[in-house]
DNA sequence: TGTCCACTATACAGATCTGTATACTTCTGC
DNA sequence: GCAGAAGTATACAGATCTGTATAGTGGACA
């Protein structure tokens, strides 16, 4: 479940971080079809050669743009995490919620890069897919996790069913259709956990 | 059955027709950005010429193309809700998710289209813009409209909970990372329910 | 017979896209 | 002093994009 680091496979010299800077902030706020390379080299104060010596392709600077998002991301919660370290699993589901309540309001005007991103590329051959389909995964097995320690036997569907409240407040947040999506989630998560935990796998109900 | 049918801004003949046609299967397939109108006037087996004089731009083509999406899942849902007529609201709640659930499996294997839509297109002025908040608010109102049947005092609050539900199943199914989505949501409906429904709007809990 | 109407066929304008080529500069480390 | 890395400046290839122009076809209907 550690993150396995891989090495960029970009060097990264000032002007490629000036690429990238620049590529994250217009692919997020404009789309990434939407935003050209000649665009980014412009941004970013850098001539298009330099451009392609550093990333070699556009799709290459989408690959970065979503690991580096990833990567920025999973720090950010790592702090939220740390914050409640010693006290149990609930605290810390609790945490992971509101790590992406203050995200979204930081980061986050757009909604979620990757689920933008998906949308985008359709296509599943296209490099960044892995990076988007992967940081998900790692999101239902952090919840998966969590849920371990509070009931082993349901662990999966309370995991899923933290995943889909998550999933929607970053998509409702992104949509606009009403205020503090991830304040609602919350209050859902509080009284899911509060009430000994939600629908387990099984056939719901008493 | 009868939606308001506001008249189309365009005039549907027959190569109209397969033009919509072959532009929804196409953007829903590929994305938006991804299809040019050559693409769609070949797949439609209409000229250009054709194509812009039934609707005068691109950008009219994904109103139409989002906004006949949203008008037969309107009426796709009103056949799941007239089989519960007579029924509490609670049941219709449930009939909601179901329908969702029978259409993703049908229509739907790159996810919702007003939220793959709304990824691509960022720009608020663009004229897709409006069909798409409004068909999120749409279905905000109408599970707001059945939780007031249910609990009027935390209406709002169950409505935004069953929206968040609702959002992330969709993208959940869109990106694919564990199966049934709906599944889920429909098994954690049932239990909001049951247990006389969830997390009230306001500060309630314990 | 004549007039719309929907449509075909084809060409092209003008912009923008990704990616490459050539030649020169500037800085750093040995 | 000199090699190599990083970058600037500029031009261009080739494709694709939205949108328009021109000319003609075939059917419905009065």
């Amino acid at each position: 479940m550690e993150s396995v680091q891989q090495p960029h496979r970009v060097r990264m010299t000032p002007g490629a971080r000036r690429v990238l800077a620049a590529a994250e902030r217009l692919f997020y706020e404009r789309g990434i079809h939407a935003v050209g390379v000649d665009l980014i080299a412009a941004e970013a104060g850098v001539t298009k050669k330099t451009l392609y010596d550093r990333f070699g392709s556009k799709e290459q600077i989408v690959v970065e743009y979503l690991a580096g998002r990833d990567e920025r991301w999973r720090e950010r919660l790592a702090g939220h995490l740390e914050a409640v370290a010693g006290r149990g699993p609930d605290a810390r589901i609790v945490a992971v919620f509101e790590a992406s309540r203050a995200w979204a309001l930081e980061y986050g005007r757009k909604g979620c890069s990757m689920i933008n991103a998906n949308a985008e590329i359709g296509d599943p051959s296209h490099p960044a897919h892995p990076v988007i389909t992967g940081q998900k995964r790692w999101m239902l097995d952090l919840f998966t996790g969590l849920a371990r320690e509070i009931e082993p036997a349901g662990a999966d569907g309370l995991a899923r069913t933290l995943m889909l409240l998550h999933e929607g407040a970053l998509v409702a947040h992104g949509v606009g259709v009403f205020p503090d999506p991830f304040g609602q989630a919350l209050e859902q998560v509080r009284h899911l956990l509060g009430n000994g935990a939600a629908a387990t796998g099984g056939a719901s109900l008493r």
